[in-house]
DNA sequence: TTTAAAACATGATAAAAATCATATTTAGGA
DNA sequence: TCCTAAATATGATTTTTATCATGTTTTAAA
């Protein structure tokens, strides 16, 4: 579903959400253990989310990363979408290029309609709905 | 969700449930383009699935895969988990130990639900009821 | 204004997945 | 029996993904 790579970049988006803010950045190897990602290739995923603006940062001494108001608005599939790129939440199953509704491949009614409702969340929920349920204890981080 | 590799699995043990019997083999050969999987690539697939069990052969002239009828009862699972090593239907989409019904993480409850009841699907239906399937005209193959 | 702490940019290496190639074994038919 | 057509076994190559390393730029504070 994920690739490694988007599940990392989730990771600490959440960590950020959560743990970050406008005056509180967080350095990258303040995060690389707690989310339990290898602290160079996690500097690498920050730095391009910062660059496509999904997350903010400030160089130098007292800089590191953070969410702005703004940044907390996007959800998760904005981040996903800026880490892997191409449309793979559209494509089908078996990658066939003609599967569709009206001719749909053999997985195509056991699996578009519970994935379309998934899409849904991640396209529906802010990054600040998410951190707002882990604020309540109804979902948990141990990332 | 499936690897490249499980993919073209299906593809060809879905092509086989329509296009073959015990006494109509098929060869790589025969089968690469239709399914559109580079043939090398389709050879070794096949004869990994047969050296499983999953999927029948027959060395020699005339010979060829097929499935048995004994084939044809098992199910798409039985084909991926050959194929994909490991449990990854049952793993968090964040790859958290942790994460369980109980301290779900974030994504849990939006992904579970479903993919529980598309794995189910997996489990349930036989190749054969996927051929049958194709054959009424519910579902299509054009691979 | 100098120093040091941080992100930033870039490239190198390693590991995994996909793809290709080829020699070996089996079996049908001349 | 011999030839040939097929799967089988095995390994090599390529491509993609993940990971590591290092020099450059920015900025807070002494």
């Amino acid at each position: 579903m994920f690739s490694n790579s988007s599940k990392y970049a989730i990771k600490a988006v959440l960590f950020l959400a959560v743990n970050s803010s406008e005056d509180h950045r967080i350095m990258v190897k303040d995060m690389a253990e707690p989310i339990n990602v290898p602290q160079a290739y996690l500097a690498k995923l920050l730095q391009e989310l910062s660059r496509k603006g999904i997350i903010s940062s400030k160089k130098g001494p007292k800089g590191g990363f953070f969410l702005s108001k703004e940044n907390s608005q996007l959800t998760l599939m904005d981040v996903v979408n800026v880490i892997d790129a191409g449309d793979k939440f559209n494509a089908c199953l078996l990658s066939l290029e003609k599967c569709n509704a009206d001719k749909p491949c053999p997985l195509h009614d056991l699996a578009i309609p519970s994935r379309s409702k998934f899409i849904h969340s991640l396209n529906q929920n802010s990054i600040k709905d998410f951190s707002n349920q882990i604020e309540q204890g109804k979902v948990f981080l141990p990332l």
